[in-house]
DNA sequence: CGTTAGCACTCTTCGCACGAGAGTGCTAAC
DNA sequence: GTTAGCACTCTCGTGCGAAGAGTGCTAACG
């Protein structure tokens, strides 16, 4: 049963002032705040009917309405007003990143900050990955006589090192050597190619493919890694946590914790697409009473990840869905510019 | 004034029951669980003197004893036994090292986890980093036509990374002879060493020496690099947060935020020795009311850095510090084992 | 003279009742 | 269909009293 016209109005005007408020609204506060040529009684009619259909509830009898999960979705889905962040906003936030060093890590951690700070609640990021991962190129750097240093470049400009310790005595003019030759034979290759190659020689030599190989794999499970959480007080100043020491630690708990990763939901997500997951849209057992709005960034067929929002279900979403969509054009935006489209120019022809 | 034998037992006995009860002491409380030959008249009668002294105070009139910071000083000081950790927990402490990667960041974080969990509260660890940065290594990788990423490793084993952007178009090979002859001029200097050299013909070669130099730099900074916190929610668990949000949000600002960096008391620590702050012996505000039991970590004139413990100023402190001193030394015989003594031996002599 | 038993006193904590306030739901009239 | 009126319900803050814990003092004891 579609909502009535007027139904609907007053749905909206309820999310958009207990958003505000953090106070359930009653009917007399809401005909006195928007000039409904109503009635409080027509408007408690209204109410009612509303919370038949199961988009609004109570507290307890005597208070005002809050909205239902099923509230939020249906205002997120059709109610809400396409928000779009005025020029100043956009160049504040610009200008913040402008003010920041060429380093994408900082860029992530900027643009979460953003997020955090515009919309007073917590904001997450996961690292970019590609589909795709392929060393670029490797170096090899004498620590003791038989250890080294193994850094390896990858195509997305992620670094990755590792330390080895070798059975034998190595020198780095051996070392430099190794890893000329590795390359030029492994360079621009993903970690499966690298493996299907004949083994190395000697003991030293698949020590370090192998390593090689084992930093590639990892990076590909970068999605795998903890986000980056920011604002994470921001988010627990506000009212529903007030007071609710426990709450507050099981919501820190879930937020910082390693749950929140297995928790976000990277599900298929359009370019341009904001996702909105409300409550106990998410199964995930902490996050019932939280919602996330997230976006992928990065340059399509580039390295990428997912940033975006998580707060109380009581989000301004409108505005929550206009900054991550802007934040995350930013985002992919700066890196198409300072880091190509990630590689995919430089990947060689497939061999085999 | 020194205390009495009696008295100081007294004062043992109330830091310890309130340490673990987090409850305040009453003297009847006390007799019936240290088997005192005392009556518990008498006892009130010695903690009235305790208390005179400054020792002691009452939350109010008709509640126990709980300790000041200057009993806690004293108890620290004086009265409390050396603890030593049971060969079985430093064996399972041991465990989990051996089983963690071969990777300094790792051992601290675990370094961190492990104090936490232990004395349930939270830990800290600064970045390691030597007296003297010295460059080991460089790689420069191309990343587009006009852009390459920058890699610095340098004695201390920390590997840097800085994306740069060239006025002009520069090949692989090019930077591949660039970064060969650097490293031959450059390698094993400090940054004050490289910056007496005679200036560089091209812009590319002077913007890489640049980076390095900035680089070597922030690596000696690195103290004052956000220091790794572990255990927050072991911490604001505590009972002394229980009900009160507001403090355990002050506190989570104060130990999360950037402020703790500059609270930690850096100050001369010995070889050997385990720092301990209490309660307002640390002049930053939000510190007031915690204690900091801290170690110093890293082979002697190797890089090192600051582990321990961040916690309520009650706290176990015998605990603490067995714990503290125990994890540092591990952590210092693996930086040992594993990279040396961290390049005093890589150190070319003085040029100049 | 140090130690102890006894006791009055103080202060917190908890449960409970009570009133004010907010908001609903229903009904009857427009 | 809309509205005014009103009884009803529930929360929240406040005040009060009883229970409990622990002290401080005093007087007696060895």
């Amino acid at each position: 049963m579609p909502l009535s016209e007027r139904r609907a109005r007053i749905l909206a005007f309820i999310v958009e002032d207990y958003v505000e408020s953090a106070q359930p609204v009653g009917s007399a506060a809401l005909v006195a705040r928007h000039d409904l040529d109503l009635s409080s009684a027509t408007v408690r009619s209204e109410m009612a009917a509303l919370e038949e259909q199961g988009l609004i509830t109570h507290p307890h009898t005597s208070a005002g309405r809050v909205p239902s999960n099923l509230g939020y979705r249906t205002y997120v889905g059709s109610l809400m007003g396409e928000r779009r962040l005025s020029s100043e906003e956009e160049l504040t936030i610009l200008h913040q990143f402008h003010q920041s060093a060429v380093n994408l890590e900082r860029w992530l951690s900027l643009s979460a900050s953003v997020l955090a700070n515009s919309l007073h609640t917590a904001a997450i990021a996961t690292p970019p990955h590609m589909i795709e991962v392929r060393l670029k190129q490797l170096q090899l750097v004498a620590l003791t006589d038989e250890s080294a240093l193994l850094v390896v470049v990858m195509n997305d400009a992620a670094v990755l090192q590792q330390r080895l310790e070798f059975p034998e005595t190595v020198t780095q003019e051996r070392l430099t050597r190794l890893a000329g030759r590795l390359n030029a034979q492994l360079g621009g290759h993903t970690a499966t190619q690298i493996e299907g190659k004949p083994d190395e020689a000697g003991a030293v030599e698949r020590q370090v493919v192998e390593q090689v190989v084992a930093l590639l794999r990892s990076e590909e499970d970068a999605a795998g890694e903890t986000p980056l959480v920011e604002g994470v007080r921001e988010l627990l100043r506000q009212p529903e946590y007030e007071g609710d020491s426990d709450r507050l630690l099981d919501t820190l708990e879930a937020v910082e914790g390693s749950r929140l990763q297995r928790a976000i939901p990277a599900r298929s997500l359009g370019e341009h697409d904001v996702a909105i997951v409300i409550g106990d849209e998410n199964p995930a057992e902490p996050y019932r009473d939280m919602s996330f709005v997230l976006s992928r960034y990065g340059p399509s067929g580039g390295a990428g990840g997912l940033i975006g929002l998580l707060g109380p279900t009581r989000l301004d979403y409108p505005d929550a869905v206009a900054h991550v969509r802007y934040v995350s054009d930013v985002l992919t935006e700066l890196m198409r510019r300072f880091y190509g489209d990630a590689g995919s120019t430089s990947v060689p022809p497939e061999d085999q």
